[in-house]
RNA sequence: GGGCUUGUAGCUCAGGUGGUUAGAGCGCUACACUGAUAAUGUAGAGGUCCGUGGUUCGAGUCCACGCAGGCCCA
């Protein structure tokens, strides 16, 4: 017998509207993208067809060109990018100007190391000119990589017209800014403490010292000096102790050469330091001494403390452990402010000095945990007492200048009478002189300085302790003679003048993690120093002063047009000699053909002329390479030479982004320089971004070869996942793990995830010839799933907005990423799977409900891919551009929030049809029920009507979703329940506070009759509390006869009894399951129409497929099941026990 | 040594204003599902929430002191 079904066509599709796609290459669609972006220009067009709208300013902050381009910075431009993309999508017109740092101490090295030259070879061995033009060279060498990277990874930025801060018109608007500090009086010349060999004569860099072989052990006469303290209002606590006898600080040096200069003592805030009773083991007098409590161990003998101090006044011979008594203790804050008297007064300071002052950098692993600070022998100390205003010791040379009590060949001056011209390192002297010196000392043996200082001090109750100290003391690689820590001149600019108003306009910028913002700058801020500009190099910006010898007459050059006209001057000032004179012509020409090189050797050669008719020379500086990167929101623009009008509408700058570590290089002399010139901050927003690490947390280096190469990453991986991958990793201020593996993840799970749904909609849409255009979006056939996704949706556009917004691309990318995969693809299209393969097309059209079906997963997927397109927007572009015939989601506008569509109502019955599903599911797990089997019912205990009106809303997906016939509601009337009580604390905690446990207990303990006393009035006392129904939860947990499960105050019941029917339906199911299964192995295709054949036999099966034949037929797409009596090449199926064979053919 | 920062499952990470049963993904184990299938579902194992004190009726969360990693600075 032959059963017929019902016959219908599937439309094959006319033409394939939405593209399909198999094994989708992320690396592939970013290529195709790319191309199509540069051929129709969609960057150009994101800021063209935004102009005239306000405009968002972002700065680049320009990388060095003379490294090639790592992983980081895929993370770092890719945070630059997002915010850049999704401000352009919120309307704002947003350029970009790319640039490039190609000034500084890395590139002029790279040079040095490719031409096997040192810094003392350059205008020697090669000339300046040469040298530079190097440099010049050498600095733009990687910008193909660069531009490459750019491309590849997506980062939009304009190339073609970056600025590059070696180019005359940027060096220019340098010179202006320094002009306008030096009008302001904040650039001055002045001195900080380098490493100084008195023997070359010259400064060495840090670098220079760090080479192998200058740090080497020497022995120094290290020495405990002590400093009489002053009796006021801040010692008093210490004269207290000391029962009004001196009391002494104990400060400790290696370089007892450097105590005539000390104008300070420095303690550490939080050490503790004790007053100490004891003698002076030279002079033997009693003393009260200061010093940190952890050190008293190396000046004193345990054994002694507390020891018998009349004995040891009385002792003929003194004993070796002194006795000693610690009489006071306090911490450093205390000391803070104390005043004593100068150890060795040769020369007198200008200003008070002569106190102790805090500094972070005291230690108590050797000294007396007070340190001894001469200003002008120490960075530590320079800067210290300059943040203290505690001068230096100085004295005036024969032009009237300050220098330092030790002159440049190491010498002491002659103010410091007794030791007058004598180096202070006995190493500074020959043999023969120290011989000199030793019949002048009239000793045995010669004695440096230091020793004779620490005699001294010894005879005059001043010294402590005195010993010889190995160390390792840095050496000139040169001369082999050690080195000394010596005020070198320098320009400065006096940010310290300022630095109220740098703090104060930083408290208006918004910091991405703000504690780099209050914390890390916000300290620097508050500890700042002077900016020391100069640098003694080559191939950078040159300081534009010219000054006289003296220093008694000097000029600041802040443009071409005012460097031509002081040229002028000078030329016809008749006060130039001849090579002079050729110089400024040569250079004079140059700027009037405009091409005039602003770098060095060209300026050294440009002489100008005071207004008193004195020649000025160039001061032979370059200024730090920071103040050249700072500079760029003006000099960009070659502002204010040209681009007044570009400038004023980009400054400053909205957005900004650079590593941490930059807290203190760019983000500091963006802000400095802004707030010196234009009273104004430099950017209003900014993110500093973390570290990438490998995938152990290790820093990358080339050399550990663990560092992950950008280009064939973005190669095998694709751009689009990788950026996904960097950012919903980890906070962009966090440090990211780096793990490849990760990446993988992120494609498969999401990109994997959102193709397939994708793909799935264009299958369908493709075979029923929807047209979003056309079919529109009927808000009448909604059904209960569509208002919920789209309601999801318009939650997710608020927080992926608020989010951009706030610069947060992490929480961005992850909830674009949860409602992909959890609410789009696992709930919404697999709920909704059936009634896009539902054949029922009318002839006039696709049916309403499989319509509103299309239109709500279109909407989505339109949506989601411009709200990713800021993170992947290769991969949001393609998405958008396979939905659309737009040009590209670039140019969209950021798509607002429907609020009709907003649902909340509807969200909670989803989650609670979720969460019963899951229920429903875990019972059928563990009590083997299969999901194919249909169950009678569900049933769901609810004690508040407004629950079961949420869950009724839902039950026809719940009753598909977990193959049950009805969802029915348990209320309490039957008494079957049995209820549990839990206490709120939340509520209780503020009612009962310490009776809590009490109460707690109470609840829990809580008997049938008392919950139905508290149910029905409302509140009941328990042990003398009152307790309110909104004190306690009340849930379900169990119901006797059923299969139940329970989770966070759910409860469901399974009703597992199988009627006969159900049992069959069951079959039918299975038979379906297996039909499918050989249409798959078969090949057959989805739209195929097929014929079975069915073997006589088995009772229950002809029963079931009998009951549900048409069933099957729809499913299957059956056009009859025919029975047989015998079959050739069958298939075999099999459910529990039964066997079944049939022969699936297509119907042609 | 100082400033900032991080520490939660084997791995990567969530955990407003303190609330008693700390979550997700990946990985692992087992089972199920199979017109999205290089998918998917369910269950399980897996935690001294870095440590020690403190505040509190109650601490992953607040405070103090440490330990370990990172960045910047000395």
């Amino acid at each position: 017998m032959p059963q017929f079904c019902l016959a219908y066509t599937i439309k094959s599709p006319l033409y394939v509207k939405f593209k399909e796609y198999k094994n989708l290459d992320y690396a592939q669609v970013a290529d195709e993208i790319l191309n199509f972006w540069n051929q129709e220009q969609i960057f150009e067009k994101s800021i063209s067809t935004r102009a005239g709208h306000p405009s968002f300013t972002f700065y680049e902050g320009p990388p060095s060109a003379n490294g090639t381009p790592g992983i980081h910075h895929v993370m770092a431009r890719a945070i630059k990018d997002i915010f850049c993309r999704y401000q352009t999508l919120k309307g704002k017109q947003v350029k970009r100007k790319g640039g490039w740092d190609t000034h500084g101490l890395p590139v002029e090295l790279q040079v040095e190391k490719e031409l096997g030259i040192t810094k003392e070879d350059i205008g020697k061995k090669i000339s300046v000119e040469e040298y530079n033009q190097k440099c010049r060279e050498t600095v733009m060498k990687f910008t193909g990589q660069w531009n490459d990277l750019t491309e590849k990874m997506g980062y939009w930025v304009d190339l073609e017209n970056p600025y590059v801060t070696y180019q005359t018109p940027y060096i220019e608007s340098v010179w202006n800014l320094l002009k306008r500090l030096y009008d302001k009086g904040l650039l001055y010349k002045g001195y900080t403490i380098q490493p100084y060999s008195p023997a070359a004569g010259t400064g060495l860099s840090s670098h220079e010292l760090n080479q192998p072989g200058c740090y080497r052990d020497v022995k120094d006469t290290s020495l405990t000096a002590q400093f009489k303290a002053i009796q006021n209002q801040k010692s008093q606590f210490l004269f207290e102790l000391s029962q009004g006898n001196p009391v002494y600080l104990l400060a400790w040096t290696t370089t007892p050469w450097t105590l005539p200069s000390n104008s300070a003592l420095t303690a550490g805030k939080g050490i503790t330091y004790v007053l100490v009773n004891t003698f002076n083991p030279y002079t033997f007098l009693p003393v009260h001494v200061v010093l940190a409590k952890d050190l008293v161990k190396n000046y004193f003998n345990a054994t002694a403390e507390n020891g018998d101090f009349e004995a040891y006044v009385a002792a003929e011979k003194k004993p070796q452990a002194i006795p000693y008594q610690i009489i006071g203790e306090c911490k450093g804050a205390d000391l803070e402010g104390i005043e004593y008297e100068q150890l060795m007064p040769y020369v007198q300071p200008a200003t008070p000095a002569f106190r102790v002052i805090l500094g972070d950098f005291v230690t108590t692993e050797d000294g007396t945990g007070m340190v001894h600070t001469a200003p002008t022998f120490g960075a530590d100390d320079f800067r210290v007492a300059q943040q203290n205003g505690i001068p230096a010791i100085m004295v005036l040379d024969a032009n009237g200048k300050e220098v330092p009590l030790v002159n440049r060949q190491g010498q002491f001056v002659e103010e410091v009478s007794d030791y007058a011209l004598e180096p202070v390192k006995e190493a500074y002297l020959t043999e023969e002189e120290k011989e000199q010196a030793r019949i002048k000392q009239g000793r045995d043996k010669y004695l440096s300085v230091d020793e004779r200082i620490a005699i001294q001090l010894k005879t005059e109750n001043k010294a402590f302790n005195v010993q010889k100290f190995d160390h390792p003391y840095p050496h000139c690689w040169r001369t082999d003679k050690p080195v000394l820590y010596y005020p070198l001149d320098s320009w400065f600019i006096k940010t310290t003048a300022v630095k109220d108003k740098l703090i104060a306009l930083n408290q208006t910028i918004q910091w991405k993690p703000e504690s780099t913002g209050t914390g890390r700058f916000g300290n620097w801020l508050e500890n700042l120093v002077d900016w020391n500009l100069s640098r003694s190099r080559y191939w950078g910006t040159p300081l534009p002063i010219w000054r006289t010898e003296d220093g008694s007459e000097e000029i600041c050059i802040g443009s071409l047009e005012q460097l031509t006209s002081e040229l002028e001057k000078a030329l016809s000032s008749g006060k130039l000699n001849a090579d002079q004179v050729k110089g400024n012509q040569d250079f004079l020409a140059a700027i009037q053909a405009g091409t005039a090189d602003l770098h060095r050797p060209f300026v050294d050669q440009v002489y100008l002329v005071s207004a008193s008719g004195a020649v000025l020379s160039r001061e032979l500086d370059l200024i730090d390479v920071w103040f050249d990167s700072g500079a760029m929101p003006f000099a960009q623009w070659h502002y204010p030479f040209e681009n007044q009008e570009v400038f004023k509408e980009s400054y400053p700058a909205d957005f900004i982004s650079e590593g941490v570590d930059q807290t203190r290089g760019w983000f500091f002399t963006l802000h400095a320089i802004s707030s010196m010139v234009e009273d104004s901050v430099a950017f209003k927003n900014v993110v500093s971004t973390g570290l990438v690490l490998d995938k152990n947390g290790n820093k990358m280096s080339k050399r550990l070869g663990n560092a992950i190469d950008p280009f064939d990453t973005l190669k095998k991986y694709g751009a689009d996942p990788t950026r996904w991958y960097m950012i919903t990793n980890a906070q962009p201020w966090d440090n990211l793990k780096f793990d490849l593996a990760g990446i993988t993840e992120v494609r498969n799970k999401f990109f994997g995830t959102l193709t397939n749904t994708y793909n799935f909609f264009a299958l369908y849409a493709n075979l029923d010839g929807f047209d979003p255009e056309t079919n529109t979006l009927d808000e009448a056939n909604l059904t209960e799933l569509d208002r919920w996704v789209l309601s999801k949706l318009m939650h997710l556009i608020q927080e992926v907005d608020e989010a951009y917004a706030t610069y947060e691309p992490t929480k961005a990318g992850r909830a674009i990423q949860d409602f992909v995969c959890d609410h789009l693809s696992n709930w919404y299209v697999r709920l909704s799977r059936r009634r896009f393969w539902n054949p029922e097309s009318t002839e006039k059209g696709i049916n309403p409900d499989k319509q509103a079906a299309y239109q709500t997963l279109y909407t989505c997927l339109e949506t989601v891919a411009q709200l990713m397109s800021p993170i992947a927007p290769f991969y949001g572009d393609w998405l958008f551009k396979n939905l659309s015939n737009k040009e590209s989601v670039h140019l969209t506008d950021f798509v607002p929030v429907n609020p009709a569509w907003v649902n909340p109502e509807l969200e909670a019955s989803m989650d609670l049809a979720q969460r019963i599903c899951s229920l429903v599911h875990s019972i059928r797990k563990v009590h083997k029920l299969k999901v194919r089997q249909p169950l009678a019912q569900v049933l769901v205990p609810v004690l508040q009507e407004q629950v079961r009106d949420q869950i009724r809303r839902v039950e026809d997906l719940i009753k598909s979703e977990v193959n049950v016939k009805q969802v029915n509601y348990l209320d309490d009337a039957a008494g079957v329940l049995s209820k549990k009580v839990k206490p709120n604390f939340k509520a209780l905690g503020p009612k009962f506070g310490k009776d809590m446990k009490l109460v707690a207990e109470a609840i829990s303990s809580m008997t049938a009759e008392n919950l139905h006393v508290l149910e029905a009035q409302g509140s009941i006392l328990l042990s003398n509390f009152s307790i309110e129904l909104a004190d306690v939860e009340i849930l379900t947990e169990d119901m006797p006869g059923y299969l139940t499960a329970s989770e966070s105050g759910l409860t469901i019941a399974l009703d597992s009894q199988l009627s006969p029917s159900l049992v069959r339906e069951g079959m039918a199911r299975e038979f379906v399951n297996r039909i499918q299964n050989l249409r798959k192995e078969s090949g057959f295709d989805v739209v195929d129409k097929i014929n079975i054949d069915v073997l006589k036999g088995d009772v229950a099966w002809e029963e079931s497929i009998q009951e549900f034949g048409s069933y099957i037929c729809q499913e299957v797409q059956a056009l009859s099941i025919n029975w047989k009596d015998s079959l050739d090449q069958a298939s075999e199926i099999s459910m529990d026990d039964t066997t079944l064979s049939v022969k699936v053919t297509v119907h042609k």
